[in-house]
DNA sequence: GTACCAGGATGTCCATGACAAAAGGGGTGT
DNA sequence: ACACCCCTTTTGTCATGGACATCCTGGTAC
């Protein structure tokens, strides 16, 4: 093992953990923590221990927690809380389901995780499967890597597998025109495009007719293609990682470049951790919101 | 049109534009271009035609242009150049298929285009699909986006489109075990996941067990995840986008972190541009060349 | 033609200062 | 209890300017 497989600087660090370069620089200056050594030229070059450090400290921001609590503590104590942070909400035994994926994704069967994420499918149908065992798993395993229980590659290939599910139940559904016509994408920055696979398949069966754009696209592109396509809704899907900050700035500057007649959604869960009102934003902290969204939609358009 | 959509922020325009905030700094010490207004607060706040212009930049860079050359041509300058530079390569007239494609796109026909993939899908079989449907196309899409005939969000619904054709197919295609057992990712910082598709979609016929990770997995986790699903080849792909200086140091490293036993393909047309020799890393720069490698892996493994 | 070297071009890193926005903590009125 | 407001602390982002490793280009020697 070696020097602990080679230090990382400082751009590396940023992309492992998703901490900018003058958060990392400032938190040293103002914490001591993390405290990297040098190289010859000066340069930080951080240890994997203090990066696993900061990787913990950052999954705990995100729940809400602040970095000035965290990052006196060391990487066991952090564990800990993040275990004591993910206790609460589970009411009950997690169910059978849950532990199936948890257990099939640490043996690393990729052949058994397919055949039980279709077979779910197809028993429930693609609503409630998104529904009653997607949205639920997703928590798991976001529960789990935050517990440190799954490698971030195990975590990688559920998010694949379930991707290749959910297009599929997608591409089985034949598009019927709308309307709405629903617009579907992320802002730069945000890279996580689950929620809108789930989006889609959640409401394509409901006759609207889905028009998704992967992930990133550039506000002026948001704003260009829903006049393009002419669009009802433009949904937006946010994810944990997603700096809250930046949320509320983008939804606001949107609602002024789009057309007042186009409704304007944003999905995730830290959509709830939004604090200014946000007029003509419709938000869906959960998943299921979005067949409330669409029938009040349908309702208003009367 | 007032101030032409709110000038944006330093922040804003690394997203939109993905040159850091170093860079656009830096830019602005040595040339005098981009030259931002500041605000109240003495912060950059950089025009549309601004960030235009250094979009234009960097689209040009991706192909092995340099700045320095770049920065002080108007941007209409830039798209002429643009132009230049995609036809030379263009030895005929592009096929019928191409025009096809673009036409559907600018027409913002999303239907016609699913249509036209699946068919063509359908028609040739996956394999012929990928090497002359899908490789040609990316070209053409990507030639006519360089030259500035394609909006960002018009290149977005074609990758979605193309993802979810490629996806079909390729899980109509049951999993067969092995060997080779092969890893598909991209290194972090390398969000284009297509070519993962097309690899899969291209020798997952030929009987092999492609596991893919998606986009962006740790070196440290590919290293992991090649040792848990004990793969025989871990195949990454790079795009045009992806700077070229960090290709070469990230091969070495995972070359080093990889059993000898392991073969690490390295996929993109940017890997052409790659200088130093890697002992130990195939490179792909066309997808064919897959194929090719994958027989020459069979016959050394015999 | 090829190999090699000097100088220019380019991106990344560093240190430090400043400040706006968000969060927390009280206190007060209903 | 709860809602509201104001003040303090916390936190992230931005700015400036200097340094330097690395890559590219072009010229020179063989």
């Amino acid at each position: 093992m070696e020097s602990s497989g080679a230090a990382l600087n400082i751009s590396a660090v940023e992309r492992e953990t998703g901490l900018s370069k003058d958060v990392l620089r400032i938190w040293e200056r103002r914490y001591g923590f993390p405290h990297p050594d040098r190289d010859d030229n000066a340069e930080r070059q951080y240890a994997a221990d203090e990066v696993a450090k900061l990787r913990a400290i950052k999954r705990l921001m995100d729940t809400g927690l602040r970095p000035g609590k965290l990052i006196r503590q060391s990487l066991d104590e952090l564990n800990a809380l993040a275990e004591q942070r993910v206790h609460p909400r589970r009411d009950a035994i997690a169910p059978a389901i849950e532990r199936d994926v948890l257990t099939l994704l640490k043996a690393h069967d990729v052949a058994g995780l397919h055949g039980t994420l279709t077979n779910l499918l197809l028993r429930h149908g693609v609503q409630r499967f998104v529904v009653e065992t997607v949205a639920p798993l997703n928590r798991a395993v976001g529960e789990a890597w935050m517990r440190g229980e799954l490698q971030v590659f195990e975590e990688h290939l559920y998010t694949e597998q379930l991707q290749a599910a959910l297009r599929s139940a997608i591409s089985a559904f034949p598009r019927q025109p709308g309307p709405p016509r629903i617009l579907l994408t992320t802002i730069p920055g945000e890279q996580h495009g689950i929620g809108l696979l789930m989006v889609d398949a959640l409401i394509s069966p409901e006759g609207v007719q889905c028009i998704s754009l992967g992930t990133q696209t550039p506000f002026e592109d948001i704003r260009r293609a829903a006049l393009a396509h002419k669009a009802h809704v433009v949904a937006l899907s946010f994810s944990m990682a997603f700096p809250l900050r930046q949320i509320g700035e983008a939804l606001a500057s949107l609602r002024r470049a789009l057309p007042p007649a186009v409704a304007l959604w944003a999905g995730g869960e830290v959509t709830r951790r939004l604090r200014k009102s946000l007029p003509g934003v419709q938000l869906i902290p959960e998943i299921a919101d979005a067949l409330a969204a669409l029938k009040s939609w349908r309702a208003e358009s009367r």
